[in-house]
DNA sequence: TTGAAAGCGCTAACAT
DNA sequence: ATGTTAGCGCTTTCAA
C-alpha cells in the first residue's frame, strides 16, 4: 500500500464554508475559484485551491445536486455480472437508461447478501430478479421492477415475464423429430428445483417413455473445484440413468454456461454431441456460436428485456403507469418470449 | 407500450411542501407517513399517502442525501460490458467498493462516444481506461484513475500500469521450446497498431527468422458479419504469410475473446490446434477453460487490477495519496504484471 | 472583483 | 399526534 500516514484528520469533513474561512473570502468566491467560474483574480484563486488542499477539501456532491438537480439513477441488483447473460442485460440496461438520462448504479447482490442494504436509499427506481426482501413495494419505497417474475407477483411491481412455453413447444417437436427419446434436465438453483426446471421437465414428459424426465440439481452457490465435482457427478447420473442404464439422449441445461461446461465434460468422456447425446442451454449467448459444436438454446432477447425493465422502472416512476398496476394489473407487466435457435449440439 | 398518456403535467415536480399543503398538515408529519415513522394516526397517513399519489410525489433523492450523507460513488466507464474481461473486472469492483462502503455507478463509453457527459459530476472518482478527455484533472475535477495506463501518464491521475515483460519472456520462451518459428499477431484496434500489439512483436521477433512478425489489425468497432468477414480475411492471410507461404505456427490474438474466435476459425478450416498452428490469447478469462482446446493465454488478475483502482481512487479522493503523485510521482501508480498461463491450444 | 442573502428538498430535534 | 425550528452543503441571484 502506497499510503502516506493519515495523520491527524478534522472529524469533520471540511465543508465550503471551511475553505472560506481559511482562504479569508466568502463561500461564492469558493465556489467560482473551484469551478473555474469567470470573476476572480488569479490571486484569490490561488489562495482558495491552496486552502482547499490543505484542508482536504472535497465537494459534497449531494450539496450539489441539491442545487444543480442531478438526474436520477435506477439501482440494479445482479446476483453475477460474470455471468454472460447479465452482462449482456446489464449493457443493455445502461443503454436503455442513458438515452432517458438516467444513470446505472450496480450492486452485486451475492455481495451482501439478500436485500442490498441502503440500496432503496441510494437510487431513484429498482431493478433485480426476485425476491427482492426488503424491498418489497412500499410507501416511499422506490419503484421496483422485478425481471424473470411470477405471474402473480404483486402487480404494484414492474414485472417482466418471460414466456418460455413457445419455445418449449418447439424444442420438444425438435428433439421428437431427431428421435431423442430420454431427455433430462440439469438445474442449477440453491433451494430445490427452479422454476424454469419445472418447465422444462413438464415440456418435454411427452418425449420420455414412462413421462419420467430425470432432473439433477446444482447447487449455484458453489464455486471452482466444489462446482466441478458436483457436475461431474451430475453429469455421471445423468448419463446411467434410467431402468435400462441408457441414460439421457439429450440434456437441457439451466443455463447456456452450464451447458457449455456439460459440453466439454461430455468431449472429455468421449461422448459425441449431437450424436450420443444431445446438450441445450437456456439464454441464447452469443458465446454459444463460438464453441464447438455451436450451442442449441432456447435464447432470450437481453435487449428486449432491458427495454421493458428501464421502460417500467421509468414510466412507474413517472407515474406514467399506475404504480397499482392499472385495473387489471397488468399496465406493469411485460411479457418476453424465448425462441428456440438450433445449432450445432441438438 | 403500456403507459398511460401524459395528461397535463405539473410544470414542477411536487416536494414535500406540496404535499404537505394538499393533505394540510406540516412537512414533518409527511415525511412520518411515507418514511413508515412512528407517531402519526393512520388517517392522517391515509390523507398524507392520497395527497402524495394525488400528486405524482416522488421524494427527492438529493434532498435526502444531503441530510442523510449518502455513501459516495465510483464512476466506472466501460467501452464493453460484454467482453469479459471487463464484466470481471466490474464484479471485482463492485465488490472492491462495496467492502469501502463506496457505490458504482456505470457508464459506457461506447453510448456516448468520448468522455462521459455529466459522469464527472454524477460520481466521487472516476475509473477508466484512457483517453478520458474532459475528465482530466483539474480543480474541482473528481479524482481520476486510469487502467492500462502508459508509464508517462499524469501523476496526478491514478495509474494502473500494466507490465507484460515478464509474461512475453515466459511466451517467447515456451515458444521457442516447443518449435515455434513463425509467429503472428492478431491484433484489435481503432487506430492502427495497439501498444499491446508493438510489444508483442517486439517480444516474439527472435523467434522469426527474418525478424519479422506478421501482423493484422482488426477493426474492433466492427461489428457482426463484417467483423466476421474481416477475422476470416486477416486468418487467411496469416496462414499464408511469410516468403515461402507456409504461414503462421503461432498466433497471438489481442485478447482471450479474439482468439476463441480464432479458434474456431481454425477448426472449420481443418487446422488442427496446437498441432499445426498454436493460439495464445490476452486477458486469462476463466472461459478459456469451457472451449476447446483450452486457451493458453497471458493472464491478469482482475481482482487485482480492481483492488488498485479502487484502492486509488478511494485513496485519492480521501487525501490519503498526495493527489500530485507524490515527489516522484509513484504515489499514484500501482503496477501489475501479466504471466503465462499455458494450457492446450499452445 | 467580491460579498450577502436566499433557497434547493429533506429530516432530526425539540416543542406543543 | 402533530407542528416548529434549524440546518445539511452548495449555487444562484442580486448588491456593493
Amino acid at each position: 500500500m502506497n499510503r502516506v500516514p493519515a495523520g491527524p484528520r478534522p472529524a469533520r469533513r471540511a465543508t465550503i464554508v471551511d475553505v472560506a474561512e481559511r482562504a479569508g473570502v466568502s463561500r461564492q468566491t469558493v465556489t467560482r475559484a473551484l469551478n473555474d467560474m469567470p470573476g476572480i483574480s488569479p490571486t484569490t484563486r490561488e489562495r482558495v485551491l491552496a486552502a482547499a488542499q490543505a484542508l482536504a477539501y472535497r465537494p459534497s456532491r449531494s450539496g450539489r445536486a441539491l442545487v444543480r438537480s442531478e438526474t436520477p439513477v435506477i439501482g440494479l441488483i445482479v446476483s453475477d455480472l460474470t455471468n454472460a447473460f447479465f452482462s449482456e442485460l446489464a449493457t443493455a440496461m445502461i443503454r436503455e437508461a442513458d438515452r432517458a438520462g438516467w444513470s446505472v448504479l450496480f450492486a452485486e447482490s451475492r455481495v451482501t447478501a439478500g436485500p442490498v442494504p441502503y440500496l432503496g436509499e441510494r437510487v431513484d427506481a429498482l431493478i433485480g430478479y426476485s425476491p427482492m426482501g426488503e424491498h418489497a413495494p412500499g410507501n416511499a419505497a422506490v419503484p421496483v421492477v422485478l425481471l424473470d417474475a411470477p405471474e402473480d407477483a404483486d402487480p404494484r411491481c414492474g414485472r417482466v415475464v418471460l414466456d418460455y412455453e413457445p419455445a418449449l413447444t418447439d424444442l420438444r417437436e425438435h428433439l421428437r423429430g431427431v428421435g431423442a427419446s430420454r431427455p433430462a434436465v440439469l438445474d442449477a438453483s440453491a433451494h430445490g428445483p427452479s422454476q424454469r426446471a419445472v418447465l422444462l421437465r413438464a415440456a418435454l414428459a411427452p418425449l420420455a417413455a414412462a413421462g419420467q424426465v430425470p432432473l439433477e440439481v446444482l447447487d449455484d452457490r458453489l464455486r471452482g473445484a466444489e462446482a466441478d465435482a458436483a457436475r461431474e457427478a451430475a453429469l455421471e447420473r445423468l448419463l446411467a440413468a434410467g431402468e435400462d442404464g441408457r441414460g439421457a439422449d439429450a440434456i437441457v441445461a439451466f443455463n447456456d454456461r452450464l451447458a457449455i461446461e456439460l459440453l466439454r465434460g461430455l468431449r472429455r468422456r468421449g461422448v459425441r454431441v449431437p450424436e450420443q447425446v444431445r446438450v441445450i442451454g437456456v439464454d441464447g449467448l452469443a458465446l454459444g456460436e463460438l464453441v464447438t459444436p455451436t450451442l442449441t438454446s432456447l435464447a432470450s432477447d437481453a435487449h428486449e428485456i432491458a427495454r421493458h425493465a428501464v421502460d417500467l422502472a421509468i414510466g412507474i416512476y413517472e407515474h406514467a403507469i399506475p404504480s397499482d398496476g392499472g385495473p387489471d394489473g397488468t399496465a406493469t407487466l411485460r411479457r418476453h418470449a424465448y425462441r428456440l435457435v438450433v445449432r450445432e449440439s441438438a
